[in-house]
DNA sequence: CGGGTCCTTGACAGATTTCAAGACGTGTGG
DNA sequence: CCACACGTCTTGAAATCTGTCAAGGACCCG
């Protein structure tokens, strides 16, 4: 009745987390510290591998969690690709982010004992419960471990930060070309193609989350592919100058704005 | 040579860090942890007050660390107003926040080792210094302690986020309107009037940080001011009508994005 | 009092949103 | 298997906002 893997259509270059294609769902179930390390990119020498972490999986549409939901977890991305959004206050969605393979979410929660958003998975979708409880004990015993965990708490803290500078000082088709590369350069990570690749988002989503509208994503991808910069047709994208998308600048605001530093020095 | 208190011309409603007005200038020079905590509002039960933390003064334009400066620090604003900013790859400053009493910054250098901003004085200010790594050991020995860390950095997280949505789906007049507020209640925490203040940084900083320009910024602020929603005069400001300013939202973007919401359910 | 920075205001251009209509794709039910 | 319904994507034209450029005034400091 399901896909056997959502991420079938995916262009791969080399799949690391195979899924079984017979019949039933066959996933890993349980995984270690060390695995779950592997998987984040984090450096940790000796980990204890007596402690396991436990798998869910999601199909597309469903919540990981909701807003104002205790916090007791944080999650990491072992397959799939989800969503992030808040609702503001007249109750539209802001996507927040698109953790994928890797990727750890839930961090909003650490303060205030829960949630301030929610995760929707984009599609069928694997990820590791870590109970934060566990976590913190660990790291008492690991600094390596603790060490990681700041790493993460600070890695997504400059990833916001640099989405306010995006978002705050460039313009629309600079907004999305980054986006791409971003993209682009996630998937080459996990070992996709960083040249094609399906978008699993809609524009909508796209738009929520670089602060514009589909109409305007829309368009901006079709002047790309006017350009020849990429090709998009529906939610597959190649893409074809990827130094070009980078450099890709339109400043709509401050041109004049010179460094006003060096005035005094500390 | 300089002036006592960059802050006397604050509207204090209440003053709980009393200058020596007498000649030089007299300043703590040390905090413990409990005082500490209780600057930062944080709740900690029988702190270890052995440990003492440096106080360090910087005047105006001063930077406490700049870009790549290597990280051992953080620091907590015992008084004074500051900035961080950004600079991105063109050149430009991006203005990121404006810490003050109460507030902690260098977290971002906690991921990489190395500061991704750097904090200029904006007034004469007081700052607390903190090495990162007696903060760890006292994490070790005081899980309140560590609970509060991890509260701090999860609270700026938070904040980043809502900056994005506030960026991305507000048009100028709400940004201002709530940046606004936000200093309007910030002031109000740390003992200042909630009505009238005054703004220490410029219009072009305040544009910086909220993505407009320094003109859209005072043309709104005359906006407000035409329509008696406040009174400004140069950097004195006053707050007549709080909740139209909290209520205030033109919205640009999606009107018509009802929740897409409720498709299904976990 | 002069220089410099910051602030205000106006006119204009340009980018993005808004509104609207139609094409495309997919899933469901007959 | 096809038709229909729905959500998504594309494209156009007009309206609006915000940025840009420019000039003048206010304020601070030496």
């Amino acid at each position: 009745m399901f896909t056997t893997s959502t991420t079938s259509d995916q262009f791969a270059v080399s799949r690391s987390a195979p899924l079984a294609s017979t019949g039933a769902r066959q996933t890993k179930l349980w995984s270690s510290l060390s695995e779950v390390c592997q998987l984040m990119q984090v450096p940790v020498s000796h980990a204890d591998d007596t402690v396991r972490f436990q798998h869910v999986q999601f199909r597309a549409g469903q919540r990981i969690y909701t807003i104002g939901q205790p916090f007791d977890m944080l999650y990491v991305v072992y397959s799939g690709f989800l969503k992030t959004v808040a609702i503001d206050e007249s109750g539209n969605e802001l996507v927040l982010g698109f953790p994928m393979k890797g990727d750890m979410f839930g961090i909003d929660g650490i303060h205030g004992k829960a949630y301030t958003s929610e995760v929707v998975a984009l599609s069928t979708c694997d990820v590791i419960l870590i109970p934060f409880k566990t976590l913190l004990t660990i790291g008492k015993a690991s600094p390596d471990v603790e060490q990681a965990m700041w790493g993460a708490m600070g890695r997504e803290l400059i990833r916001e930060q640099r989405m306010i500078s995006s978002i705050g000082s460039l313009g629309a088709e600079a907004r999305v070309a980054r986006f791409l590369m971003s993209l682009s350069d996630r998937f080459a990570e996990i070992g996709f193609s960083s040249k094609q690749f399906n978008l699993r988002m809609t524009r909508q989503e796209i738009g929520s989350y670089l602060g514009l509208t589909l109409e305007t994503v829309s368009r901006t991808l079709s002047a790309f592919n006017a350009l020849g910069l990429i090709s998009v047709e529906q939610k597959t994208v190649t893409i074809h100058e990827p130094d070009s998308l980078k450099t890709l600048r339109r400043l709509p605001p401050s041109k004049h704005a010179a460094r006003s530093a060096a005035k005094l020095a500390a």
